[in-house]
DNA sequence: TCATCTGTAATAAAAAATATTACAGTAAAG
DNA sequence: CTTTACTGTAATATTTTTTATTACAGATGA
């Protein structure tokens, strides 16, 4: 798993337990430890799923934007890949070798499989479960 | 998922499919399109979890230490990690921060959670399951 | 004793992830 | 209106990870 998911899962806590009130680039990127440009570019990403709104200008900040009950590990994890979950098949294996003729289709296939079953997993957990672990 | 885990497959694929005659790493590293070295040294890996025989010296080669029956895509996956399956948190968050502080234990719980799904899945497909989707 | 393999380490190159810098644009507050 | 404190985003640099390459010692059979 991507490090990014990380760091979306940590700025969608950060978010949850704020309370509606508007958390900056800055702090956010403080508690992660991270830049806050990166922070930036990826809570820009999580905005483009729907997950997070966010106001420009002075007193300007993130927030959510749906209640942390309505948004799933799922919805986090899908924002974040831009591939499937476990990635493609990637190697350029000979042609004419029976096997590596096949290969990347049922890597594939595997993998398309696994992903599901991944994914069934982390639509049973919301921002709010996770968000109760923390005291 | 790793890129290692494809080659591991590929390589354990090239195996079952031999009929118990030794592949040598030039043929196998041709199949995959990968440097001879480097799939020695997945093999030897592999190896090491009881997955592969070798022989050494002339007419030397690979082969399977177990039938396709008995290997699992989770023995495959276990012997390619080193660690579970979706990485450790590895952020190092503000601890002044009270999401920052708990953030990777509560992320390392989750990814162990995740891996066991994962892994329940892979324990269910063989390696002949496998190599049967092959012509 | 030569040819053909494996085993392994050291190194190099390429690719991917992450960090940094910079600055234009926006909104509130004086 | 002008200053201040933010976001938005692109360009670039750095670091880390992955993958490839080279090299050669050791094993085994012909």
């Amino acid at each position: 798993m991507n490090g990014r998911f990380q760091i979306a899962v940590h700025i969608l806590t950060l978010l949850s337990k704020a309370n509606c009130e508007l958390l900056s680039s800055d702090y956010i990127a403080g508690s992660i430890n991270i830049n806050p440009a990166l922070a930036r570019k990826e809570i820009s990403n999580l905005r483009n799923y729907g997950l997070i709104t966010s106001k420009e200008g002075k007193s300007g900040g993130y927030g959510l934007n749906k209640s942390s009950g309505q948004i799933t590990l799922a919805d986090i994890y899908q924002a974040v890949r831009n591939q499937p979950f476990l990635g493609l098949a990637k190697n350029s294996p000979n042609p004419d070798c029976p096997v590596g003729k096949q290969i990347n289709k049922n890597i594939d296939s595997l993998y398309a499989d696994l992903d599901k079953t991944l994914f069934t997993k982390l639509k049973t957990i919301t921002l709010a479960d996770f968000s109760e672990k923390f005291d």
